[in-house]
DNA sequence: TACCTATAGTTGAGACCTCAACCAGAGCGT
DNA sequence: ACGCTCTGGTTGAGGTCTCAACTATAGGTA
């Protein structure tokens, strides 16, 4: 399931820079965003772009699935983040003609009304961390790198958010065997095997 | 405080493309991350990672602030992180002889089984789905551009993260007029103003 | 019609994160 | 010693996300 373990081939120590620079980067710029935009609009930037996609939608309004398809959102976290909109009085949802076990969540004017006034402050911030600290070619590499990981991962993508809805498993297991355990660093051992036994409650 | 909101200089057409290709790929490759190590080893990367800092440092141990900064993790976050870590046995907690406030967390053997068992599934897939796809030359760009975005947001965000320490606010207040609505976009219109009232309980 | 499966969406439990408040020791000035 | 502030770290409440189970309708087949 996870492809065969013996011998991993681990990260270069240039790619471990790469590989962190790029992940703090992520961190940091997501932290970022979602401060400001708590902030100023108490709301978190995965709420922010349910709305930005039902805006621009015709009606203002999309199918459920629709909707978690755009925003590469499991139907469960929709749901649970649709129900909060709607507490919220910025969404409203009702059922569909067609197929009566859909449903359809609409944008209301109010959610209209924070989208208008959370835009300019959060479009600033997207300015001022990304745009304004690449040049021209690096912003045109992002979208080439991005693409390329994005066309990789999408079919994986893809599945895991379907298997929301069914339960389907092939069951497979496989162990490889180590050597010498050394100082330890991200990408740096062999190892036996992955048992999980989740770090959690009890 | 959000820097003047009069005239914002929306996103291009070009700029928006980019945009969204760079947070969906982030989004599904940090999902997808998140879900492999999950089952797994049944902890997120955010645990993972503190491993990671408590394996590479002298003694398999650091201090508690020591461990955010390198975590990029807020101290409170840690905490709670650490708490449920040392619960699973994976880190332990003792006090300093030189400052008796601060704490050190220490790698147990028990920790360090894990992360060597679950580091090379985590490395393949980080290899797989991001250095595989990229050309070395867009290894390098991916770096610089990492580089830039974290240089910008540095200060930033380390204040944020002081923040959680101390109580400290300027009061500030603007609002900007804004023009006529139209189909809505990201960032696509002028604004009234920006106000909370989170989207929350009760 | 009855059954069987697939799809649309919701729900509940529990884990993780954020925010704000809090305790305790350190450091300094008096 | 006393008070004041700053720093290291924890705690509790509440919000969001994940996972697994669940309801209900649709669509096909006998």
């Amino acid at each position: 399931m996870l492809g065969p373990m013996t011998d991993v081939r681990w990260l270069t120590d240039d790619e471990q820079r790469i590989w962190r620079l790029f992940m703090n980067a992520v961190r940091d710029f997501n932290a970022h965003l979602d401060r400001q935009l708590r902030r100023d609009s108490g709301m978190p930037v995965a709420y922010y772009e349910i709305l930005v996609h039902l805006s621009e939608s015709p009606g203002r309004s999309l199918r459920m699935s629709e909707l978690a398809d755009l925003a590469r959102s499991s139907r469960s976290r929709l749901s649970h983040a649709v129900a909060a909109l709607e507490k919220a009085g910025y969404v409203s949802r009702c059922a569909t003609d067609a197929d009566r076990r859909g449903s359809v969540a609409q944008l209301t004017d109010a959610g209209f009304a924070v989208l208008e006034a959370a835009a300019p402050g959060h479009v600033t911030e997207v300015r001022k961390h990304l745009f304004d600290v690449l040049t021209p070619e690096q912003q045109r590499q992002l979208g080439a790198i991005s693409g390329a990981v994005q066309d990789g991962l999408r079919p994986i993508c893809a599945q895991a958010l379907a298997e929301d809805a069914e339960a389907e498993c092939a069951a497979g297991g496989d162990a490889a065997a180590g050597g010498a355990g050394g100082g330890g660093t991200a990408a740096q051992e062999p190892a036996p095997q992955a048992a999980p036994e989740p770090v959690t409650e009890s």
